[in-house]
Formats: structure tokens, sequence, C-alpha cells
DNA sequence: AACAAAGGCAACCGCCGTCGC
DNA sequence: GGCGACGGCGGTTGCCTTTGT
């Protein structure tokens, strides 16, 4: 790909660079000379193509909108499940977990967890990071997701979102939910019984013990720790507005529940 | 009906890796 | 090897819509 002298693109940059959203002439504009020329030059694209936009914003608006392969409508419980079960494998390198899931964007699966996902399992690590103002390098980021693959340690990661959600009662009948003194431990009983016939537990060395039946470890729905709801040991859907039986989180129990029993 | 608060999401910002000169 | 342009990525912002009072 040929450079361009400096002095040639700042002529560019002297015009008055157009911000916010796209109007429908912009975007027709884009996909139209897309469609007839191809992507060769971000930067230089906008000028040719008659747009006062930066070369990053109409890539971000190509490749997050304009797209013809980009899916939209809402994330699919299959789509969840997969982005769950990515972010615990690689963590917020979304552009990765996007690549595995067909007609998702990055910034689609970021924006869906961030309001979705981080509002009902509350993910503690998703918290820490966005507290976080460190910037990690990359290649740190590589190093050490290579090194936890490495080592094994995969489930140590997954097991650090710990496992736990209100009790509710399923469709079958049974129930599922947390201890209320073991803030580890994910149970599931016929409803109505005082015991639990299928307990997992994490111990401290963040290795998983499971009670009859035996559990692989990819099919367990991580969720995490609710305090405001421990005391309550038998909470039911109707009590909590967001266990309406379309939710993700209703579906990712009932799945939990299908997988233990 | 009007207003405020919360939610959702498109788009921007800044950083980083790669590549050509 | 150093520099600068470009593309890509994750974090964040801000506007619009929806929901609650």
């Amino acid at each position: 790909m040929p450079r361009v002298p400096p002095q040639q693109q700042q002529s560019t940059n002297m015009e008055e660079i157009k911000k916010g959203a796209w109007s429908p002439e912009e975007d027709q504009k884009l996909k139209s000379y897309i469609i007839r020329y191809g992507i060769w030059n971000w930067s230089q694209m906008p000028k040719f193509a008659g747009l006062s936009r930066t070369g990053k914003s109409c890539r971000l608006r190509w490749m997050n909108y304009l797209r013809p392969d980009v899916k939209r409508g809402p994330f699919t419980m299959e789509e969840v499940e997969i982005v769950i079960k990515m972010y615990q494998e690689l963590g917020n390198r979304w552009s990765a977990i996007a690549a595995k899931i067909s007609g998702r964007t990055d910034n689609e699966i970021k924006n869906f967890f961030h309001t979705h996902l981080k509002k009902h399992l509350k993910l503690k690590n998703i918290d820490a990071s966005m507290k976080s103002k460190v910037k990690r390098k990359r290649v740190e980021k590589t190093k050490k997701s290579e090194e936890i693959n490495n080592a094994g340690k995969a489930q140590e990661k997954t097991l650090s979102f710990l496992a736990i959600g209100p009790t509710m009662t399923t469709d079958n009948n049974s129930m599922i939910g947390t201890s209320t003194n073991n803030s580890s431990s994910l149970m599931v009983s016929p409803c109505g019984s005082s015991s639990y016939n299928s307990i997992i537990t994490f111990d401290e060395s963040q290795r998983m013990n499971v009670d009859q039946p035996i559990i692989e470890m990819e099919n367990t729905v991580i969720l995490e720790s609710n305090p405001e709801i421990h005391q309550s040991d038998s909470l039911s859907i109707e009590s909590l507005d967001e266990f309406d039986t379309n939710s993700f989180w209703f579906h990712l129990l009932n799945d939990a529940h299908r997988f233990i029993l």
C-alpha cells in the first residue's frame, strides 16, 4: 500500500471534519463508494467518496453498521452463551469474541456485554477492569492469557466469577439457587425441598468439587454473587422483575439446571 | 401530560502494533 | 534502527429512547 506524503494528508485535515451521527446520505455515499471501488485506504477514502469524515470514522461506520454481513437485532441465546463462554476464555478481547459469532461486531458485543450481561451477572472482574485506569499493554495481556492457557488455569479464571444467583423455580418444578452461607456454590434441588441434591462447590485452591452427577466444566453456567438477595432462600420468579421467562438470565439458570440434573 | 432517571447504543478517543520509507 | 502513517482495538462519552414517578 503506497504511503501518502504528509503535506497531502494535511490538505484533508484543513477541511471541516464532521462528527456525530451519520446521515442516510453519508451512509449511501460510503456504501456506494466501497461497493464500487472497494476498500483501499481509509484515510484517503472520505475525500474521494465526497465525505467530510475522518478515515477512522468511515471505517467504523462501515465495519459496525454498513457492512452487508452485519447482523442486526437482539442476540439469540446461542450468541449469548458464546459471548459468556468466550469472555471466560478470552476476557475483554471483544474482537476475538466477535470473530466467533458470525455477523456480530466487536462494538456490538462490547455494548451488549456492558449493558445486559454486566448488569445481570455483575461479573467481578468487569468492575475491576472498569475501575482500573492502568493501561495494560496488549503484549502483556496476550502473554498472560497464553500463560493461563498453557498452565491449564483457564478454569481458575472461570471460577473467579463465582457461581451465585438468587434461588428460583424453573418450569419443571425444580429449584436452582444458591447457598446463603456459602458464597461459592450453585445448588439445584427439587422444588420445596430443603436439601439440595446437586451442589457445585469451589474450594480455596479454585478446584471444583461436584456432588453427583459429574459436571463438565464447559457446561457450567457461572454467575456472580448477588448479596442483596442472599438473605432470602426461596425467592420466586414472580418476586423478581428480571426473572421473566424470556430473559437470558432465566434461560441461563435453566441451562445450568438442565446440565446439572 | 410533564419531567427525571435509567438504559441502550452509535460513535469518538487514545493507545498500540505493523509496515513502508 | 528510527520515524511516521495507517489500521485495529478497548474504553469511554454523549445523545436518543424508554421507563418510572
